[in-house]
DNA sequence: ATAATTTTTTAGATAAGGCTAAAATTTTTT
DNA sequence: AAAAAATTTTAGCCTTATCTAAAAAATTAT
């Protein structure tokens, strides 16, 4: 059984794991947790001994095939909380994350194999990212960033880099939401930022939020 | 905001009023916590500082108005959960206890709002105890002890006295189930132990079964 | 009313998880 | 290849919530 706490590294490990592959350094796994390095080389020793992750002094960690699934089981729990939130209980996709945050550590497998029927069965949450089955497998998509659609090209909204309240209000103001029909007018190549049509309307979104927009 | 550890001393706190009115004692929460009555000491003296109870030396504890509506919430958004994992996730009323204990502490304060909406305000949980509104007020229907009641008399079973799962598996195996209707056959002033017709079967049931039955 | 018992509090210790500051190691620059 | 910079680890301390053992107060019994 883990902690919290536990918990947490694991699935931020598990996160940097997707973007960066294996051998996660402690700097990065302190910012992306907001704490500072010398924690997490006393939690990444804990969870070595657990056995979840291999850990040698200076070198970064991987997750174990058990650490994997562990953290995979978390995420599943995050996303799955997430579609209930969203299709059950009227909350739109940008505040569910920091309930999702707290629900996800709930320990009950009944609970989240039930919640999983009540909900369908759902391959996605609500901003597009897939939820892990059991074992931790999913469907991967195709997707990339709208930032490198051509100009004239056109691309569907299936998912977003960042699920901050912030940025999902934006999109929510510019009315971009997932399954959107986005067409790029034109490409500004100085600031890197977008012209697009977007719900029959022109706007112009900059490079850092085309960035972290997924399109198909 | 209150920890963890904070917020299952008020509920017990709470719990403990109810039955035995203002000024709970040390060595009783210990007991309702499974813990020490030197922790209790401790952490009471944190709660006095918080505001929500009243502590004088060797005297024991109340919870003050504040204290009093922050316990109802918690009481509220357990029995809120237990509403939702009866009704909608397929548990039967002896899996939910544990369940519960974890979700009640999800700090959100729309989902625990939302969740009433989707369970269609719910005034009881599946054991029949009634779920505060948001300023920690319900309605107290009056019932009795199945103990109390007379030889040839009959009730309506409308809750029971302990949630554990051993004690609802009891009555599930005895088809005991709230709404059923419940005849006292005859009593044995020995031991206390009962004869009733329940289910149009008639069983014998202990003093300390019949103790936590409640009827109307 | 004093002694015995029970309850409660205090004092000091422990474990988890975090911090700062300093030391050790690795990486980058010159 | 050495020096500088950045990263990582270690050492020591803090907080929260616990505990045990001993002291203090309240209650009960004689």
């Amino acid at each position: 059984m883990f902690s919290l706490s536990e918990e947490n590294y694991l699935k931020s490990i598990y996160h940097l794991e997707a973007i960066h592959g294996k051998g996660i350094s402690t700097n990065s796994i302190a910012k992306k947790l907001e704490t500072k390095a010398s924690s997490v080389t006393d939690m990444i020793k804990k969870l070595a001994e657990k056995k979840v992750l291999v850990y040698k002094k200076y070198q970064g960690v991987s997750l174990t095939v058990l650490g994997r699934k562990e953290a995979a089981n978390i995420v599943r729990k995050h996303r799955l909380w997430e579609v209930f939130l969203v299709d059950k209980l009227n909350f739109s996709w940008d505040e569910v994350h920091d309930v999702a945050e707290q629900l996800e550590h709930i320990k009950s497998p009944k609970l989240i194999d039930e919640l999983d029927v009540f909900l369908g069965f759902p391959k996605m949450d609500p901003h597009g990212d897939p939820i892990p089955d059991k074992e931790g497998n999913f469907q991967k998509i195709e997707k990339r960033l709208l930032s490198t659609l051509e100009e004239n090209k056109t691309g569907i909204c299936v998912g977003v880099n960042d699920s901050s309240s912030d940025f999902l209000k934006y999109l929510d103001k510019n009315n971009i939401s997932l399954g959107k029909k986005i067409k790029v007018l034109s490409k500004e190549s100085f600031d890197g930022s977008l012209t697009i049509l977007i719900h029959s309307k022109e706007i112009t979104i900059s490079k850092k939020i085309s960035n972290n927009i997924y399109i198909q």
